[in-house]
DNA sequence: AATAATACAATCATCAGATCATTGGAGGAC
DNA sequence: GTCCTCCAATGATCTGATGATTGTATTATT
């Protein structure tokens, strides 16, 4: 009997790692053992420590790098930003339904960004948008890569880690589709425009102001993400 | 030397199968073949099979069932949110900022809860209501899971999923810490008493009152956790 | 005939031992 | 000093096996 609960050897090495982590036995940027010694050690097969390492992988606890090890990620800033699930089998409400929880969460953290950004992510935040403003003349290649970089700056500064880890999966999914926004040129003036906006708020401190700024950027992202899906049907593959 | 990116054979599999979920060719609920059958099929090995179904179970397509087989499940665009929980929920901080995300978003939730429910929705958050008011009196015991379930329906009838699913995300995080607030009779009385309020802003169909409310609902409980946060440090392992 | 107990086959879970591919660095050629 | 080659460490993948769990067909019992 007694089907309580039988852990999977490979749950018991996700454990192990995260409470490594937990009570600071493991610190980011650590290099775990290799798999074959860290097999031995914990006594269970390479094949069910790579399925753990998998699972580690995809919370953003490790990263395995072939040739070299594994490691502990760092908290880093939006670094290694496409590595993570993409995933997008989704019809065009699912895809409504995220932008406006992310106008939702995204309205807020501008707003507590404002509160209690330091002066220098306020600087950071600032160069990003100096860079943007350059970009959006010549280069489209590399403007939303900032756009996101923006976004993700601002959500960082509002100090909530929770916010955070919940735009950047929404980022994750929505991705392609920001991209596409962004394809256009006058898209990325907007864009630009409306940052601006935001930032001016942030430097004034005022949440109010931010959030409405953030706001209504959402929302133009929006309405010109429904104009191309009532045109455009096709989801690329 | 074209590195520009080698696709992993593990990664080959993940696409198959979304493809395949995509296209139509497998529905949720299908089994998929055997990992024998299907390694032969795809021509990876049936450890690269089971990384791959490491992955898509994370990403909530797929369920892997021991001596039944692998499933296709009913994907949401909330799934991918599943993965925010990692190390998280350890010091009081992280529990805050939780608590914060909570407000935010369960403000809003409430807010469009008054625009989209149903009056069929409507009437069995009432029920569920008057039940709380019932329970509260004697029995404590199932008090926390109707609490629960009257936040959970209210997330439910604002219709975006993935706000609902990040909710239920938080929701499991902060089990525990619900659970001690409303151990306490008078925790429990007020948060009827507010559960009162928000159930009246709805059925008048007042956004504004109801994301007041809401608000005013989940700052009680923050305070309170705070106070108990305060008076007992230890962390359970 | 209906029901309970058993045996069996399919399937996932895990293990053990290999080979291939990639990376970083050591050491030599210039 | 710089560049190149070679090699050891490591992850990526393969192969073949055994244990654990589930559903079902079979049998025994009433």
């Amino acid at each position: 009997m007694g089907q309580l609960r039988r852990v999977s050897a490979c749950e018991s090495v996700v454990e192990y790692i995260k409470n490594g982590i937990i009570d600071g036995r493991l610190k980011p940027g650590d290099r775990l053992p290799s798999e074959q010694r860290l097999s031995e050690l914990l006594g269970v097969s390479r094949g069910t420590l790579r399925e753990a390492f998998k699972k580690l992988q995809l919370m953003g606890v490790v990263a395995v790098k072939q040739g070299e090890g594994t490691f502990v990620t760092k908290v880093s800033p939006g670094a290694m930003m496409r590595s993570l699930s993409p995933m997008l089998l989704m019809d065009h409400s699912s895809i409504l339904e995220l932008i406006e929880a992310r106008k939702i969460i995204e309205a807020e953290t501008a707003s507590l960004c404002c509160l209690r950004a330091s002066p220098a992510e306020i600087e950071e935040i600032e160069a990003i948008l100096k860079a943007m403003t350059e970009c959006s003349n010549l280069d489209l290649e590399h403007f939303d890569e900032l756009d996101i970089e923006f976004h993700m700056r601002l959500a960082k500064a509002a100090k909530n880690r929770v916010l955070l880890r919940i735009l950047e999966t929404l980022r994750d999914l929505l991705f392609e589709q920001i991209r596409e926004v962004l394809k256009d040129p006058e898209g990325a003036t907007r864009a630009c425009k409306y940052h601006r906006q935001i930032y001016s708020a942030l430097v004034d401190r005022d949440p109010k102001l931010a959030k409405r700024h953030m706001l209504a950027h959402l929302k133009n992202v929006e309405d010109t993400l429904v104009q191309m899906l009532l045109h455009e049907k096709p989801i690329e593959s």
